[in-house]
DNA sequence: AGTGGATTTTGATATAAGTCAAGCTTTCCA
DNA sequence: TGGAAAGCTTGACTTATATCAAAATCCACT
């Protein structure tokens, strides 16, 4: 279950310098008085909040991983997005207006909870959270910009590889282990693919040791080999 | 050519209603001296920008559509986005980056160039364009999750249909005819599709009465049908 | 009006990826 | 600890869509 874990206290966040709040200073924030974030936590696979339902809250992961994904009335569903650390989401819709689509955890996570409302005045506010949101949008629109060349310009094993590579790039330990806790469905649902598909390229790519995975971590080998193999001339 | 139409008045500008500019008081307008946009014109197929050069003009277009498109080193392209009157584009990479895709006319197109550092600094004095911004980058990422989802997890026939729906809800004549100015290339290159399939689908659709055309130009019939026909419960 | 080039259509064929089905592993918890 | 559920792998088969190729149509320009 979602439980709420207490009150905010900005000044004392550790995830701070990642969120839209990272260029205050500690003045700015004390003089905030009227806003009333709250750290809530969430089991992996709950709902926090579901598609075409009021939007009223916005959220700043803190720890963990999320997913936002889209269902289709027949049930297929695609993911648009995984939010790491730091990341705001919630934020699409305008107050009281719908989310666009539904926002559910891949691991334990703890988000904090900010009041659309007050978020937006703060933003009106501060110059520093406004320019923060901004640069937020603008990186958010070229990653989706590059996903539709993934989706609609390449084939499965280019999309996989591709997706591989720039996921171990981001937090490998020194001996280039990451945790990658996506199921095969999920990588899936995120790539336009099948399970059975996502499956094949990866113990292929295993056997001829490109791969390695121990318990939802891998660690990838010979990256320019793989992209050679899988990636006619550079397309990815 | 591209060829400079004059400096731009914004005062006496007509599509001002459709731009960021719209909820500017025409003293605000009047006030800003430092501001100069300059209206220019493209033929179609020319190119705007290129992705990888650096960014130092934002523009609005003020008539004709233009194509937003990312190449792959291998050739194969996809198109991003397509632009209409009033839309703001150029404007994704910060002042000097490089720009994150290319801009092509698909028309004969008029654009309003706005010099990014103006732009920026006017944005910073005027809320009502920050406010207009932020919109129009939700409503945007909106349609970018949209598009993935066309892309990610619909068929060939649904995307279409889909597609051709969306486009002929748009600026429609009485009797139903829309411009649809884009070749079937350039459909297949939005959609992930190529040539062949669209022009297929396009053919039996007219065949089956779904769809007329003339002369670049459109009209639906029978939507429901159509959609009952092609997109199995619901997808589209 | 007539010719040449581009675009579109159509057909035949190939193939990447989906589907269906069965076994195999891992994980979870009773 | 063991047994069920969930997730993953592998195989056989199907199919949607790409690819290749050739007509047909449309359009632009003398």
């Amino acid at each position: 279950m979602s439980h709420l874990q207490g009150r905010g206290h900005c000044q004392s966040c550790g995830i701070r310098h990642l969120s839209i709040f990272a260029d205050l200073g500690a003045a700015q924030l004390g003089s905030i008085s009227a806003f009333h974030p709250a750290v809530v936590g969430y089991d992996s696979g709950e709902v926090i909040y579901h598609q075409q339902t009021p939007s009223n809250n916005a959220f700043t992961l803190r720890h963990g991983l999320v997913k936002l994904l889209k269902v289709l009335p027949n049930g297929r569903s695609h993911i648009v997005r995984v939010l790491r650390r730091g990341d705001l989401f919630g934020f699409d819709g305008f107050a009281g207006e719908a989310y666009n689509h539904t926002a559910i955890p891949m691991t334990e996570v703890e988000v904090c909870r900010l009041p659309l409302t007050e978020l937006l005045d703060l933003k009106k506010q501060l110059p520093e959270i406004e320019q923060s949101m901004m640069i937020r949008w603008i990186v958010h629109l070229r990653e989706a910009e590059d996903m539709m060349v993934e989706l609609g310009a390449k084939k499965a094993g280019e999309r996989l590889a591709s997706f591989l590579i720039r996921w171990s790039n981001v937090d490998r330990d020194a001996a280039g282990w990451v945790e990658l806790p996506l199921s095969r469905a999920e990588i899936g649902e995120l790539l336009g693919l099948t399970v059975e598909t996502v499956s094949r390229f990866m113990s292929e790519w295993k056997r001829q040791g490109f791969l390695q995975e121990q318990r939802g971590t891998i660690r990838m080998h010979q990256v320019d080999e793989l992209r050679r193999l899988v990636c006619a001339s550079g397309s990815c």
